[in-house]
DNA sequence: AATTGGTCCAACCGCCCGAAG
DNA sequence: GCTTCGGGCGGTTGGACCAAT
């Protein structure tokens, strides 16, 4: 047995709506907010479900909605982001600004699933349907396990710290219910500035400098690091978090057969070196992956230190594949490894990211 | 002009998850 | 620990629209 309809729904319309219900709906929310989606039909006059309510706002009336056709860039961006976060529309609209995953999600299945089809790329791996990468299949597929795991912890991620803005901006009340007065702006985050990216993984295969950058940080500074501070970066200030690095010497990039976890310790208000002892794992365990729902996201003033760790645990996980190492280790398959790096790179190279992503 | 088939997209539905009681 | 509730998400649908026949 399911659980109860979210509204009983004898009289209640359905279909499409009409602008008296829009205006009737828009007046509302502007004078009142959207407090509660399962109230506000009744209160705005309105016969219908709150849900449709909600949904009508969300992906149709919000005033910060862009309509109309999706650039070339938009388009490059929907396909890259696919590629790494398969079906995840919300997480994908997150990066397109004033997009909603409805529309995202329409133009993907209309047109852009359709021309991947038509290009020999298979629209759901992202791979070419004739398999001419070889071996590399399962790196990519493996690829896509870690990346999974992954966005699971910054899906929670992105929760507690849409819960954290609100908090800051308005109180702790509403951290956890939805604005119910006030300007209608308040209830609206602009994506862009608001729901940390997650695309670190982006700039691991572009070979940004995660490594050789000097492992120092001033913890006394509230200025914002990328590196340090950086969702996926793993930084925590607090002794003794076990964390995950990249197992190799190259920039950014990490073997997805193996993974390291590593004992790192900071010390609290100094410079210092970071000091790190590494295991290795050949695998992730089901429970390091478990870990990984660890999150919490703290705001101290304008430093945002993420912790994706469970102090009372022993370990964080960050997956990323590469393609080099691959290239580099198995000269009898470089051309089939360079086509895939190219695939991948053409990727990611026109990959647009706000310039105020806190990551980059 | 009528019919047919394809496309597009707003809206619905069911499920999941976190919060609250 | 459980149940309930509300919000969010992804999959699917139905109807409007358009082009081809």
């Amino acid at each position: 047995m399911g659980r109860s309809p979210c509204c009983e729904k004898v009289g209640l319309k359905k279909g499409p709506w009409t602008p008296e219900e829009d205006q009737k709906l828009m007046a509302f929310i502007e004078k009142y907010g959207c407090g509660s989606w399962r109230a506000l039909p009744a209160k705005a006059g309105l016969k219908r479900c709150g849900k449709s309510c909600r949904l009508r706002w969300i992906n149709y009336l919000r005033p910060d909605i862009k309509r109309g056709k999706f650039s070339l860039q938009e388009e490059q961006t929907i396909i890259q982001l696919h590629a790494l976060l398969g079906n995840r529309w919300s997480a994908i609209a997150a990066h397109l600004p004033n997009r909603t995953d409805n529309e995202i999600k329409n133009y993907w299945n209309t047109h852009l699933k359709k021309r991947l089809t038509k290009m020999g790329i298979d629209p759901i791996t992202h791979k070419p349907k004739t398999n001419i990468f070889g071996k590399d299949a399962a790196n990519l597929s493996h690829m896509a396990q870690w990346e999974n795991a992954r966005l699971e912890a910054e899906a929670r991620l992105v929760r507690e710290s849409k819960k954290q803005i609100i908090s800051n901006q308005f109180g702790p009340n509403l951290a956890t219910k939805p604005i119910s007065h006030g300007n209608l702006q308040r209830n609206i985050l602009p994506l862009q500035t608001k729901i940390p990216p997650c695309l670190d993984v982006l700039k691991a295969w572009q070979g940004t400098n995660w490594i050789t950058k000097p492992k120092t940080k001033d913890m006394t500074s509230s200025v914002f690091d990328p590196f340090f501070d950086s969702p996926t970066s793993t930084s925590n200030i607090s002794n003794n978090n076990l964390f995950m690095v990249p197992n190799n010497n190259i920039p950014g990039l990490v073997d997805m057969n193996s993974c390291l976890v590593g004992e790192s310790n900071f010390m609290e208000n100094t410079k210092e070196e970071v000091q790190t002892e590494w295991k290795c794992f050949d695998k992730p365990s089901n429970e390091l992956l478990s870990q990984i729902n660890d999150i919490s996201y703290s705001n101290d003033s304008s430093t945002y230190n993420i912790s994706i760790i469970d102090q009372s645990s022993s370990g964080l996980i960050q997956g990323f594949t590469h393609l080099e190492n691959i290239v580099g280790s198995c000269e009898d398959n470089l051309e089939d490894d360079n086509n895939n790096n190219n695939y991948w790179n053409s990727i990611l190279n026109s990959c647009t990211l706000p310039a105020d992503s806190p990551v980059f």
